[in-house]
RNA sequence: GCCGGCUUAGCUCAGUUGGCAGAGCAACUGAUUUGUAAUCAGUAGGUCGGGGGUUCGAAUCCCUCAGCCGGCACCA
């Protein structure tokens, strides 16, 4: 379980808006599901008897409830309000779900493996004709946001039938090609892991390796022919007859948690200036500059800047040795002399002197820095 | 859940054979107004993870519970 703190929460509501701007602008809808649902929904779908001994239960008035563990009956929930017609589908449910599950102690695992997270969720309720499209479109906007977190390394794995599954072979065989061909168009190195499928489903895996080589799987992306008949879903086709949907599950960051206990390994602690909790901190010689300091943070925070302001009574090389190695991106340094020339001299937690610049020269370097976000590369 | 390790001041950690609870940093107080990785001096700070036991005496030995760190198993 995570208590998280100002800095950290600041790292995790810029990844989730990241990702929420993401989803919207790749045509998904964005809901919200009860974190207390009721043991028959689990039960119906299978979970509780599958996972039953990993939920946490609670119960009220004689009927008992699971903490849910998982978004997906959820969403089918959602999905199954109303009629729906193939010309309604893909329909992109997305869920920043939060989720708790009665991992066994020895696998709690820091950030990277815990009882109650929130995974980056979305189902989508397709016509079995538009499954490599959307599994193309997935991989593609996958790949996208691993860049944007600095990411160019990716593990992919793409799971097949075990011996234990439902539907027939013949499903499974359009199933299974549908993968391929969307790793195969997008030309993605993979391999193959045969029998370790869902029992629903063939899956794709996406894995992220941290700074000591540890591997963690963070995207998933699994076909579903089997949760959406059980619970009910179903469309109108063009036959007018009623059909039931094919479900991708698919997720890209996996647990904002782990996603972020990643992050924080690969860089360091040195988080890139648009994830960094303070962006930059502005800092006096003397008491002299103080109100000048005082204006400058004012300035920059009115442009969204996370900003610190450090007036304490303490050597300039002292605030520079502490800021840098709390990994503040940029350091501002306002003397008599930037006071007089109304400008502040900047320097990087690299130890890289930029000199001194007009205020807003420094805003559009930030700005610029913020927008590059962890991209790798010179762009 | 299993195997191993760890838990002592806010943090990082010493603590010998069972014999008065320690350091550095941080905090606080005072001095210092300082130009790019640590200014000086002083003060205060403890249920030694919780509970139980052995002993004249336990941070130290034993039992037990919890949490954390590795790894295994698990991972919808």
């Amino acid at each position: 379980m995570v208590f998280w703190h100002d800095h950290g929460w600041t790292i995790y509501t810029e990844v989730q808006n990241y990702m929420r701007a993401r989803l919207r602008a790749a045509g998904y809808q964005e809901v919200n599901t009860p974190q207390v649902v009721d043991i028959a929904l689990w039960q119906k779908s299978g979970h509780a008897d599958k996972f039953g001994e990993h939920m946490f239960i609670t119960e009220s008035e004689s009927r008992q409830y699971a903490i849910k563990p998982m978004n997906c009956p959820c969403h089918i929930q959602i999905y199954n309000q109303g009629l729906h017609s193939y010309r309604d589908l893909p329909l992109r449910l997305a869920e920043f779900g939060s989720c708790h599950r009665n991992e066994p102690s020895g696998a709690l695992h820091g950030l990277m493996r815990v009882r109650a997270f929130t995974q980056d969720d979305a189902h989508i309720f397709c016509t079995p004709g538009q499954l490599q499209s959307e599994a193309t479109a997935f991989i593609e906007l996958l790949y996208g946001v691993y860049r944007d977190f600095g990411f160019d390394e990716v593990q992919v794995e793409l799971s097949t039938r075990p011996e234990q599954r439902i539907g027939d072979d013949a499903l499974w065989d359009e199933a299974e090609q549908a993968l391929a061909e969307a790793l195969a168009a997008a030309g993605i190195e993979y391999r193959e892991n045969p029998g370790d499928g869902a029992f629903y489903g063939p899956k794709i895996d996406f894995s992220l390796r941290d700074t000591i080589g540890r591997i963690w799987q963070c995207g998933t992306l699994q076909l579903d022919f089997f949760m959406p008949e059980r619970l009910g879903a179903a469309y109108v086709g063009e036959d007018s007859a009623k059909h039931t949907p094919v479900m991708l599950h698919r997720a890209i960051l996996g647990s904002l948690e782990r996603f972020i206990g990643i992050l924080i390994e690969n860089y360091g602690g040195r988080m890139p200036p648009w994830l960094a909790p303070v962006q930059a901190v502005v800092m006096n010689i003397t008491d002299r500059q103080e109100e000048r300091c005082r204006e400058l943070v004012e300035a920059l925070e009115k442009q969204g800047f996370r900003v610190d302001l450090d007036l304490r009574n303490e050597k300039i090389g002292f605030k520079i040795r502490e800021h840098t190695l709390r990994r503040v991106p940029y350091l501002l340094v306002v003397g008599d002399r930037e006071v007089e020339e109304g400008t502040v001299a900047v320097r990087t937690r690299e130890g890289q002197d930029l000199g001194s610049m007009l205020p807003q020269d420094f805003g559009s370097l930030l700005a610029a820095a913020i927008d590059r976000r962890g991209r790798s590369g010179d762009d």
